[in-house]
DNA sequence: TTGTAGGCGTTATCAC
DNA sequence: GTGATAACGCCTACAA
């Protein structure tokens, strides 16, 4: 039996395409037909047909549909994490696009864990979502959930971290060119010893920003040394601990580019304490444009992930995807590349003026 | 017909019940029963089916279950926005607290704007959801779509901002006591004249703080003075602007607390500008313990709003409402207080020591 | 303890 | 142009 209430306990229950079609005395057919413009109704038809629907405020039963048609209008989303200022940035920008497109996105975070991952796309399937857009947990060394998502012909997009090998779709930043970017800039203010702190290099991201780094030294003709590279967690005590031996060394650098924001302060703070004065003594740059990069003191020069733009591609990489899938058509892998920006602040600037007002805050908020 | 592509295009094409009953020689009913692990199963036939739906990775197809049963396994969130610290966090606890359940999480962001809370509400009615968890925008006056949720009899929680009325489900922070603390604090460090940037006063969170303010200074007996309050949007801007008329007063105030943080660092930075030293001369407290406020020079006193907890208990709550009506019982309607915690930093030590090492990062991510 | 059958709301196919 | 009907996958009242 129908489980649902009856209607003495629920007023306003939803208005089915049944009740449309015997208040008008026409046939269920017609009045799915009208409300999607099918063609084969006639223009006073549909008319009378979406007056009522507006009438008792139809809403179609997505469940139904989605149930008939194999396919729903919910994207999934996977993110390692909802902390910091990089993803839910990147969740606001799918948000908004996939709501324009009509589509609802559910939410997953996989706590940068593989068991938990598995459990997220086992969890998005059983919803029969139409597309997930996923960025990889940091521990994940098995891709065989996200190959049993293609295997189910279900549109799979990768952003910001993707699984390794050619024929996927991913929406990415350029890493390399941000520590390229950032590198050149510290070269140019003078760095003659330019050290960098680099994230832990499973992940391609931080794999490329060190190679950015390196290609930058090439540019310069200055080797890459060994003393002056420190892996390590994005946290202000592993940035201060980098900071701490290298300033041990006979010969310390001058200037640090950090993998990640918050090393860079914490490399900031120790090399502060340590009575240097940045960015005279140490110039400083590091990456992701976090919310607090514009208010320390001195303020850090960092690199923008241009996090709305990066899902909004996503998803609409994602819903091109699905309406190939749809239409049958094959769709050829793609890969977009966005490009990061350098942002300069007083961290890094021995040379020129520093602006004399700082800059607003960008992620200004009434909460 | 059925729209699902032939197996040859699909290998790995879900499994139904249906395929496991057929190749078991049982019946659905058996299938769903052993799976649901109803007590009329003998023991070896459920464990034959379940060992049989783990060899073929079975997913129960929530679309369908949910279309039978009326009743999805996604509760629906409505947020104003995604950006700065506080929404970001509720959602992570909320989607923390519904996987557990088994359930998925449907955001959606209003913008602040009513039309758009409006299709959210709708959005989310048509996708089935089990129940809906919002956050009510800035701009909203108008609560009929969230009557008629009810009128649906759908389970609905309102979380830091709610409607108007009493026979609502909600969770919020005991706003009024975070203004009380942040003050008293303000005063007990020797503020003399303490000024308050309020939040626009539509929105109950800032009235209420703004009480807190009042109540803290009846309490010391002075006087509330309309020149040492400002009310305007949570920016730096604003902050800066309130800081300069006030610095303009015969008698200027010598402590400010801001009912959010990004205006209590534009008023510091202000004071500062104009020569002055905090919290010497100007004691600063803020709200909301944004991220940059541990970082800030100085870094800044500001009321914690246990985001997390927020977040959890209000999945909790609609998690009990919604069982509570799955069994036809009536469900006495209940608001969570949850209690703030004020955060002594720099920006208002007058007395006693600064601690001489700052705080670690709470929010330190390694993206 | 297990099976049968009907229906949730929508849509695609076929017939008129 | 329009209508009747079956099916999507699951659940459950009822029968056996």
């Amino acid at each position: 039996m129908a489980p649902r209430k009856k209607a003495t306990s629920v007023p306003n229950s939803p208005v089915s395409m049944a009740d449309l079609a015997r208040e008008l005395g026409v046939s269920m057919t017609t009045v799915s037909r009208a409300l999607s413009d099918h063609f084969s109704i006639g223009p006073e038809m549909k008319l009378k047909v979406q007056k009522l629907a507006k009438k008792y405020n139809y809403q179609p039963n997505r469940m139904a549909s989605a149930l008939r048609k194999g396919q729903s209008k919910l994207l999934g989303i996977i993110v390692p994490y909802l902390e910091g200022r990089f993803f839910p940035k990147v969740v606001r920008g799918m948000e908004t696009a996939a709501s324009r497109a009509g589509y609802n996105v559910v939410i997953c975070q996989s706590n940068e864990d593989l068991t938990h991952e598995r459990r997220n796309i086992e969890s998005l399937l059983s919803a029969q979502v139409a597309g997930i857009l996923v960025s990889v947990s940091r521990t994940t060394d098995d891709f065989r959930h996200f190959e049993k998502v293609r295997g189910r012909g279900l549109p799979l997009v990768f952003f910001d971290r993707m699984m390794p090998g050619d024929a996927l779709n991913a929406v990415v930043l350029d890493d390399r060119e941000g520590g390229y970017l950032a590198t050149r800039h510290l070269l140019a203010q003078g760095g003659r010893r330019v050290a960098h702190f680099g994230g832990l290099q499973q992940l391609t991201i931080y794999r490329n920003r060190y190679q950015g780094y390196r290609d930058a030294l090439a540019e310069a003709g200055l080797p890459v040394e060994e003393e002056l590279t420190y892996f390590g967690d994005n946290t202000e005590e592993a940035g201060a601990e980098a900071m701490r031996r290298w300033l041990a060394l006979p010969n310390p650098p001058d200037a640090v580019f950090a993998a990640g924001d918050y090393a860079a302060l914490g490399a900031m703070q120790e090399a502060e304490r340590q009575g240097l004065v940045v960015p005279t003594d140490m110039a400083v740059g590091g990456f992701s444009n976090e919310t607090f990069t514009p208010i320390a003191k001195p303020s850090i020069t960092t690199v923008d992930q241009r996090c709305d733009e990066m899902g909004q591609a996503a998803v609409r990489l994602l819903l091109e995807l699905i309406d190939a899938q749809a239409q049958g058509l094959d769709f050829a892998s793609r890969q977009l590349v966005l490009r990061p920006e350098l942002i300069i602040r007083e961290s890094s600037q021995r040379l020129g003026r520093l602006s004399p007002t700082p800059e607003p805050l960008a992620d200004a908020a009434v909460q």
